[in-house]
DNA sequence: CCCGGAACCTGAAGGC
DNA sequence: TGCCTTCAGGTTCCGG
């Protein structure tokens, strides 16, 4: 699944490919995807468009265009960006991009989740968004009283992007076994140390995850195919069953607001000492 | 405001 | 082997 590091991984592996190019030609296969506007007048106004650069915002990439505007994508659960050189038939592709230089930008979304948005102003879609968790702005201190706001588990509140963007099921669960906090813990009850290494551990996470260039662990692939090797680091995510790293204690698997969670009962104790 | 649950989707995995 | 059910989880929406 997508979550900031391999949404950064896609937009510095894209960037080189895409800005400059014009977008020549555009095909939607699936016309649900296109939020705003029509598909139609998405498909008019977005031909003869020039990218001039590609931001990220939590889990969305952000092409902006020469007009003005913005082209807004993002990828939900199974959503990968492919940039290819042939017309290669995908009966996976739900929209092609075609370039001045003859390659394609194809939106590949086996489920149909992924969304797309041609807008005047991001900030339309994006606005609503929490901090950038890596941005250079984001203080123990903010985090801190974001937390305080909060009664519900820390778990839901690292996944609500209004309180931080970018997090998915996969980091939240590594960041929370970074600092030895369980899932279940309200976001309010936490002790300054304990959010104190929460937010080191939450962003050494999504680093290391994005040097290693995302986690492939079902449908992601990087924009040339090649797969990401973050997976290989997780200590409880998707390691139900297997022993925990730090002490061997078999990883639980619990539901957390309907959100597989998984973590070391014994690394993450519910009631605190 | 807060929470649970359903909806959107389809391939994979599990049960019998 | 094969059919049927359940699961996976990002986001939004609806009802209590």
């Amino acid at each position: 699944m997508p979550e900031l590091p391999e949404v950064e991984t896609i937009r510095r592996d894209l960037s080189a490919g895409l800005i400059g190019r014009k977008i020549v030609g555009v095909t939607v296969n699936w016309p649900k995807m296109v939020q705003i506007p029509s598909p139609e007048a998405f498909k008019q106004r977005l031909t003869g468009q020039t990218i001039s650069a590609l931001d990220r915002r939590g889990k969305y990439l952000i092409f902006q265009l020469d007009s003005g505007e913005v082209l807004i994508i993002h990828l939900r659960m199974s959503g990968s960006l492919l940039l290819v050189r042939d017309a290669e038939a995908d009966r996976y592709a739900r929209a092609v991009f075609v370039l001045d230089d003859d390659s394609r930008l194809v939106f590949r979304d086996t489920r149909k989740l992924g969304v797309m948005w041609l807008v005047e102003d991001a900030e339309a879609v994006v606005g609503k968004l929490g901090p950038e968790p890596l941005d250079d702005a984001f203080t123990t201190r903010d985090f801190a009283g974001r937390l305080r706001r909060h009664k519900a588990p820390i778990k839901a509140v690292l996944l609500d992007q209004s309180a931080i963007a970018g997090i998915g099921n996969m980091y939240a669960d590594e960041s929370l076994f970074a600092a030895g906090i369980h899932p279940r813990r309200r976001a309010c009850d936490l002790s300054n140390d304990e959010i104190q290494r929460l937010f080191s551990g939450l962003r050494r996470v999504l680093k290391q995850a994005i040097e290693c260039c995302g986690a492939s662990v079902s449908d992601y692939r990087r924009p040339g195919g090649a797969r990401g090797t973050a997976q290989s680091a997780f200590r409880v995510a998707h390691q139900k069953g297997k022993p925990c790293p730090q002490c061997g204690t078999p990883i639980e698997r619990i539901v957390i607001r309907q959100r597989g969670t998984c973590f070391c009962p014994r690394c993450q104790p519910e009631d605190k000492r």
